[in-house]
DNA sequence: GGCTTATTCAACCGTTTGGTTGACGATAAC
DNA sequence: GTTATCGTCAACCAAACGGTTGAATAAGCC
């Protein structure tokens, strides 16, 4: 009974794994490398990554014994489509986006 | 250390509550009246919206003794605004982004 | 082969979530 | 004044969440 759009929010609503998918909007990255800016174990982040994984947010791709992840952002739209039904929002403001980002990571 | 986005969208992620604020796209509704097509009980219910409204999804005003609920559809605007530093999901509308070049030039 | 690095697995733990039921305080209706 | 309706509260429950540790697997390095 468990829809994309449940998986998608529910991952969207913890502070770590936004923070995980705003690190990979600038380049893929490797599950250790993701882990590192974070006071968690690596299960831990090892967790949050297939809970994005599952919500089709990022893929996952092993080379060598290091295992690459890459943000598909393609996922976040039908939620986000979901959302523009309850109003447009206004025109896309990068300025704004960054100054979102970094008040987020300054947590 | 909760901030509004982690409530906004873990309060997205349950059908329930998706579906409660579809209902109140139609027009403000008494929880009793809210509650009447899921097959759980009003606390149930009662809760739910109690996650919408520290959201800021809805407000909540008591009339009499019934309890009117109003969706707030700008709460979801933040939680756009960050969806969409991942890519432009919504259908460009060309007025605003003229408006938003033309300005960009007067610079 | 043997060490090191990268990642996950398994078991565990405390807290939160999403639901139930029954009692309760208001307000409205008769 | 009694009764019915609206909604929340409190206690409880099972399951999921977010984290921890330690062992296990897999791949690269010397």
């Amino acid at each position: 009974m468990e829809n994309r759009l449940d998986l998608v929010f529910a991952a969207l609503g913890d502070p770590t794994r936004r923070a995980i998918l705003t690190m990979l909007l600038e380049d893929d990255m490797a599950v250790t490398d993701v882990a590192d800016p974070f006071a968690m174990s690596l299960a831990a982040i090892s967790k949050h990554l297939t809970i994005l994984t599952r919500a089709g947010l990022i893929s996952q791709e092993k080379r060598g014994r290091v295992k690459w992840c890459k943000l598909e952002p393609d996922a976040l739209r039908e939620a986000s489509v979901w959302m523009q039904g309850f109003g447009q929002f206004e025109p896309v403001n990068l300025d704004d986006f960054e100054r979102f980002l970094e008040a987020e990571l300054r947590e």
